[in-house]
DNA sequence: GATTATGTTTGGAATTATTCTAATTACAGC
DNA sequence: GCTGTAATTAGAATAATTCCAAACATAATC
């Protein structure tokens, strides 16, 4: 696996941003999340992280998610209390929820929409962050 | 605690419909929760349906939660990986939550507003439910 | 370039919210 | 009042995630 050097760059600034070092581990979950966009959950980065690194540990994918996440690389994404997804999408998105199949597919939003939404807040309310989940059934998967 | 008889008859008619039965624990658990709307977990819910039923359970507790649920009495809401909170506001509404105080407020949304969110969905997808929630500051709590 | 300090990874144990299980209890219909 | 079904209960089990302490890797300093 191949971290393109875009993504390379991003990666190292982000890290030294935030006093953190660039390794092995961090570099190889950022790359696959980047490579199969497919909102995998912890257990399933690990596994897909092991076929190339055998030695990493459960604990280090969630450590480096951890740090992909804070450093605002990836989203962490949750519909009700399933284990927790990773999202290298960082485009205003929201998420499609497809109870058929589980996947799980980005929505885009526009400026306007989120502004409306920032806009029926109450008075005095300052939202940092929207997060929006539509669940249903994708268009593969009509009853 | 009294549950005033209009929400009684709502309980009785929506558990009567999934051919469940109106039990003096859930009766309980609904009474509480619309009496004092604050989006509490189960284990909160639990400390104070003990406080007039010293002997009922945190598995009846989850029983009766879920069992209000899906006869759609109350909803389930999630921020992130935190417990589950409880909520019997019935209308449209979406989330807030505060991250100073911890406190969750809901947040009304007009059908246009549902209706411009389902519109940007691709096509061919269709949303049984949409969950919105913000996080940010309320208005009593600004730096 | 060796030494030291700091950050990271690792495996396993611990935690936490929730669900499951099997036994008891309560209730509705006869 | 009996009988069958549903609900409650206490405690065990589960599952995702976090914590911990030791080993390892890297960066900074001499």
């Amino acid at each position: 696996m191949r971290l393109e050097p875009q993504y390379k760059e991003l990666l190292n600034t982000a890290l030294e941003l935030s006093g953190q070092r660039a390794t092995k581990q961090r570099e190889h979950i950022y790359a696959l999340l980047l490579q199969k966009r497919n909102h995998p959950t912890a257990e399933e980065v690990y596994v897909r992280a092991k076929e190339d690194m055998p030695t990493i540990s459960l604990a280090t994918v969630y450590n480096c998610l951890e740090t992909l996440a804070e450093t605002k690389l990836i989203r962490q994404v949750n519909f009700e209390r399933e284990p927790t997804r990773y999202c290298p999408n960082l485009t205003k998105h929201a998420h499609f929820y497809c109870r058929e199949s589980g996947e799980i597919v980005d929505v885009d939003l526009s400026d306007e929409l989120l502004d409306e939404l920032m806009k029926v807040l109450p008075a005095g309310f300052t939202a940092k962050h929207i997060e929006i989940s539509y669940d249903g059934a994708c268009n593969d998967c009509h009853d």
